[in-house]
DNA sequence: AAGTGGTCTAGACCACGCG
DNA sequence: GCGTGGTCTAGACCACTTT
């Protein structure tokens, strides 16, 4: 892929001036036909821009009126840590404790990997998520280096991946696929989440399926469910 | 939409093509060309009747190659219990522990009631999902009776709900909202799921949104993963 | 009536996989 | 080299919303 495609320069430039607020929620785009005049080309090009904008969800279209800017459905299927009562009086903190460095694939990894992946080396990382001061989730993560280069420590857009994903490379994530079960924390585990050994921790390998063809991001998490379940949302 | 849109016809031709094994998993559709001819129409058209299959999960694209049929992604976001070994070889059986009957809400729920809800009355059954013979998975299930109807356990079609939701009334799921939790077995679940005192179990408590206003279905879900896994996919 | 998005035509050239 | 899908052009007409 040496020539950028139009298409998809149409979408980042709208991408852009959405998460920027310069088209704030609920506004509406500029017409298509204003659009084709800015970049210079045709609304089959514009359409397919506008058409990616609408599968990540950042705009819905009106017939007739036109494409509206939408809040993006936030954490979509992503994983979320919610306090117990509802209570908002918890903080969220997220210490990297393993930078991003490149290995080989972990074969703790539950989801068949494609051919391109199994002949990259992987970027792997590690974070625990801390609420109120205390571990509540060790969060491992892999992804092929040949989809996706290596992300600094520095890059990380308050600690969130995601976000950085999002907002530096524009790249969003699309869905994912779960594999769940209640095992009993290992010493190690026990140790990393300051509990006793044997206790009941939720084990949750998944794979987030991005916008960017080829690329997944391969996760294994073991949560400390006993004060703040893990709460998790999709709709289709 | 009095006319029936040309790539929605092409559409709905090799998606029946498809689910009836005429065009078999893995192998590939007729070219784009080949489908213009046959409809006589452009490839725009074609293309466009493709990029749905692609995002309804039906087929997935390899430039140079050809359009392939792959295995359609199951019941989106729905809970999926998954051999562990990616073993076909298993049989799923629902047993109906409790027939539909009308009782009071039971205070486990965790997810907010709407008002309408706790005016009603609800339903209320209970379910174990077999594999292989063993119970694994514990499900009590609610709804709001001034939503629905009650349903008759002779109405279930193969033990379940949403298909019976489905195919005889015309109701999908639209979303859900999760909560998990890893904890130990108590004396009734492990007596239940028979396993011992103490064993770690997956425990989630859901809401499901349908696509009938103010009905939801809330799930409270007891599940053995010691030797199958829960897996939960979701696609936006 | 004017403007928007939705569908569709009839081409062109390019990038990729394979023999 | 050939066939495949991927991108793009330059139009046309239709359906829908608003003025």
């Amino acid at each position: 892929m040496k020539t950028i495609k139009k298409y998809s320069q149409i979408q980042q430039y709208i991408k852009k001036r959405i998460q920027t607020g310069v088209y704030p929620i609920n506004s509406y785009l500029p017409s298509e036909n204003e659009i084709c005049e800015k970049f210079n080309t045709t609304r089959t090009t514009v359409r397919k821009a506008l058409d990616e904008l609408l599968r990540e969800g950042f705009i819905e279209k009106e017939q007739g009126k036109g494409s509206k800017v939408i809040e993006r459905r936030k954490s979509l299927g992503l994983l979320t840590v919610k306090g117990f009562s509802g209570a908002t009086d918890y903080k969220v903190k997220t210490k990297l404790t393993q930078a991003p460095k490149i290995t080989d694939w972990d074969p703790i990894i539950v989801f068949g990997l494609t051919r391109e992946e199994q002949k990259s080396k992987c970027v792997y990382f590690q974070r625990i998520r801390h609420i109120n001061g205390k571990p509540v989730v060790l969060e491992n993560n892999w992804y092929a280096l040949n989809a996706m280069e290596i992300i600094k420590p520095t890059e990380f857009i308050e600690g969130s991946f995601f976000k950085t994903l999002s907002q530096k490379y524009f790249i969003e994530i699309m869905g994912a696929e779960q594999e769940l079960r209640s095992i009993p924390a290992t010493a190690e585990i026990a140790k990393s989440l300051e509990l006793a050994e044997g206790e009941p921790i939720l084990h949750i390998s998944v794979r987030f399926r991005t916008s960017k063809p080829g690329f997944n991001l391969y996760g294994d998490l073991y949560c400390n469910t006993s004060e703040y379940p893990i709460r998790n949302t999709y709709f289709s």
